[in-house]
DNA sequence: TTAATTGCAAACATTTTGCAGGTTC
DNA sequence: GAACCTGCAAAATGTTTGCAATTAA
């Protein structure tokens, strides 16, 4: 996804397409992958451009309100962040951390129980986690 | 649970039963629920007992390498502890941050998907978010 | 020129760690 | 008395916020 598409796409969630929110896009929304804030701001100084980590932060935030972006918890430590909007599930490796997208149909899941009292369905997560083969 | 009983259940896990150990032990393996480190320290708290946040954390780490204890992921700012070690699920109503348990075989899920290369099944967690009924 | 955005530093919250003093076997 | 446990305070994250300077409409 070029700069350019990426500004298209800001501009139709209403985002204004700034130098700073461009680089944050260009590395996390161009394409299917997971990253944390710190590995999007490293990647960023590494590509020559200068961002302060408030204006990431802000920006991740800012994404994530306008639906450009989703979160993944599964690290204690840290969030993820997700630009595969669409309904997914995920493999996390707990040895090296990776996450990797599984699509939404490789799952067949089925709810035999009732839902809480009171509350209505929000949606489903699903992570397998796996751990690196050792022989 | 009585303070007796989970005397007992750390001496199986290996674990000096000390004061404060049985009083992290009585707020959150006596049932079963869900807390975090600080709502569990002000039970603690609560009580009358005093303990520092370093032991009751250490406490809780304890408890997890030992077994006695999983934590849960699914609020990007604390982890949940939960005593329920049998494999199982969660209700995680977004409103509330209210997580409740799910039996395991509440849940059918059928995995159509090789498992990344090189990796080994882990575990699966499942997170039925909820949110509250608005009429 | 008015509103929005940036970036620094400071604030915050959760969790971990170093270490002196206390407890337990 | 040797090993282990506790608790304070300080450090180490990851994230948010206040605010002055800058940029964009």
């Amino acid at each position: 996804m070029t700069r350019d598409e990426i500004a298209q796409r800001l501009e139709r969630s209403g985002v204004l397409p700034t130098t700073q929110r461009l680089d944050v896009g260009e590395v996390i929304l161009s394409s299917p992958q997971h990253a944390s804030a710190d590995q999007i701001i490293a990647r960023i100084r590494a590509s020559g451009s200068k961002v302060s980590k408030a204006t990431v932060y802000n920006t991740l935030k800012l994404f994530c309100e306008r639906g450009l972006l989703r979160t993944v918890h599964v690290d204690p430590t840290r969030q993820y962040y997700d630009p595969t909007i669409e309904p997914h599930h995920h493999f996390y490796n707990v040895d090296s951390g990776e996450l990797t997208d599984m699509q939404i149909d490789a799952i067949t899941l089925q709810v035999n129980t009732a839902l809480p009292q009171g509350t209505e369905h929000a949606g489903v997560d699903v992570v397998i986690r796996v751990r690196d083969l050792r022989d």
